[in-house]
DNA sequence: TTTTGATGTGAAAACGTTTTCTCATAGAGT
DNA sequence: ACTCTATGAGAAAACGTTTTCACATCAAAA
């Protein structure tokens, strides 16, 4: 990488050879490599098979510079060892792919700042557009985009924005739907294990809706006892030894995410808490490891792929589409499993 | 995306309106911004500041086509949806990241045809570096890359490579590791689920190696029974089933992915099979839900995170030094939980 | 004083495309 | 026979950088 070797005669073809070969202007073989109608038959097939046997690859940069126009998209996630941004990016990727559009990833572990960075550095490279997760990003971001005109879209929110697109849910809604479920199963002392909130509008409209729920139900909201952890198993195995402690200890627990109730489980296994007979748990992600638990896991499930796909068909979207697909709330189904049942009685 | 909107006089500065704010030469501007030391005090203050004030953000594509260098490095992993890729392109990123490096991901699903689409596109696109999964590619793929002089490196794989680096174990030594590990505990009756072996040089090394392990300690490797199954859930558990039917049911089974073996587990749940009292199982990867199952899960840990990053660490290498780091073999641990014991007394 | 070498700066070429003109040619309409 | 329009093709400009080359300036060495 520090010193690239542009050997003698190495790199490759360009689009002069290809003329060349073919017999005719570079005007020409650049009209028959896009594709524009205005050109004879046997001279597209002349440049075509000249191509072919040069082996002519085009050359993106000088393509992307004369036309303003990369096929470059960027995605700025929290991380990839979460399974639930990975699968929206495989979602991203793949309907994108299929129109010749490539994806630059890149990381911001739930840090603003270093978001700007990742941003910056896309703004660089040319992408056209950027997708990004939740609504929450510094100023300076929103300010950088707009600035530079690059299309941008979030996901995993439908709250209103100012610019671009929102693909996703409501948070807040999902929040309130587990507390109604857990409500309706009678429990009364209900609990939270919460991602942490910090920066992080997702995880803090689970834990608003769900406290808004309890409140909305007649039940003080103040009551219920709420830890956060972060998106590893340990920590809502350790989490739900917190809610423990407490008072007056809760049976149902809603979890923020699926990983923290695994945790969770874990924990009343050891304790021998039997789920869901003592505690009821439910998740949130419905990944693959809901299913995996003994009992499996009650949870919400979110359209994480889904979410993917449908943000490069907004970014692939004619402008004059694009007016009609700037707000979009996917629904979140709840997948009643066996982490959940009747409130004890007491 | 299909209409880029470039506004009157938006987009933003260019490097001649930073170099006419700074009062200097394009050439003074570019060598103040590319870190050049030849350059006075002075001047380099007013370019920084003008180019601060303008917000300016250098255009890649332009910068790209003139020093031949993108920073750009592309990535081709089989699927994001398993975590043990998207743990490796994590680390990959991560280390990339910090050097100012942007990663374009695509996925080839296990297919070679898609990957020489994908190799194609990302040779477009200018990547210096291609990473690879594995060392099965098409003939045409690796011709690509040797003729437009495109870096690359393969990873999960130790095997000799005619050209660019390998990063990764010997998928064989770690079947036969767990051959060993298995007949050390008394077992004589083994099976194997192994991955998808058509294309997928991985899966099949595991096998093989789990196979000549079998044989060098005196047994017969045609009486072990191989189910192959896809990387889910389902199919470990539809593979279990199928290993149960044979004529002498082996009492261990090794499985290619830690996804198989929780498959696996989950029927001899359903079966009242006691794991390991009537059944050894080991996994591979060592992905987080290894800890979830009950019991815990045996398997061969998987550096998955670190080959991304010394996959970064080789292309981020000066050419003097990538000879030494051609060639690297991970070790492979195995992570003794509570899924295998000794071999049931006949 | 003259030469040398180091240092800082600018003018202009170059990178490989796409796109805008401009210009033929030919067939259709008068 | 003459213009007009449609069609196909080429020459050259343009995209925004980096880099080469040339040229000052100035301190140190001769």
């Amino acid at each position: 990488m520090a010193d690239r070797a542009q050997g003698s005669e190495g790199g490759g073809a360009k689009l002069v050879d290809v003329a060349r070969l073919a017999n005719c202007s570079l005007a020409t073989a650049s009209r028959v490599l896009n594709g524009n109608p205005r050109v004879g038959q046997d001279e597209r097939e002349r440049v075509m098979r000249a191509a072919a046997e040069l082996g002519y690859v085009p050359n993106g940069s000088a393509r992307a510079l004369r036309s303003t126009r990369s096929r470059l998209v960027g995605a700025i996630i929290p991380t990839l060892d979460h399974a639930i941004y990975a699968t929206m990016v495989e979602g991203l990727q793949a309907r994108l792919a299929e129109n010749g559009v490539s994806v630059i990833i890149s990381t911001s572990h739930y840090d603003l700042d270093l978001e700007l960075e990742q941003a910056r550095l896309l703004v660089e490279r040319g992408a056209e557009s950027i997708v990004l997760v939740g609504s929450t990003h510094s100023a300076q971001t929103m300010a950088l985009l707009n600035q530079k005109r690059v299309d941008h879209v979030f996901t995993y929110t439908s709250a209103a924005v100012e610019s671009g697109a929102a693909i996703g849910f409501d948070n807040e809604k999902a929040g309130a739907a587990a507390a109604r479920f857990l409500l309706d199963l009678g429990h009364t002392r209900l609990g939270m294990i919460a991602g942490i909130t910090t920066n992080n509008d997702r995880a803090k409209g689970r834990l608003d809706g769900f406290l808004a729920e309890v409140a909305a139900r007649g039940h003080d909201p103040e009551a219920v006892p709420v830890v956060e952890g972060a998106y590893k198993v340990e920590s809502g195995r350790q989490a739900m030894r917190s809610l423990m402690d407490v008072q007056h200890r809760p049976t149902a627990v809603f979890c923020g995410s699926d990983i923290l109730a695994t945790g969770a489980i874990k924990y009343c296994h050891q304790q021998g808490i039997v789920v869901p007979k003592d505690m009821s748990i439910v998740g949130f992600d419905n990944l693959e490891i809901a299913e995996l638990t003994a009992p499996e896991l009650t949870t919400l499930e979110v359209p994480a792929r889904e979410m993917g796909s449908l943000a490069a068909n907004y970014i692939l979207a004619p402008a004059t589409q694009k007016r009609h697909l700037r707000q979009t709330e996917l629904p979140i189904r709840i997948i009643v499993r066996g982490s959940t049942g009747a409130a004890p009685r007491p």
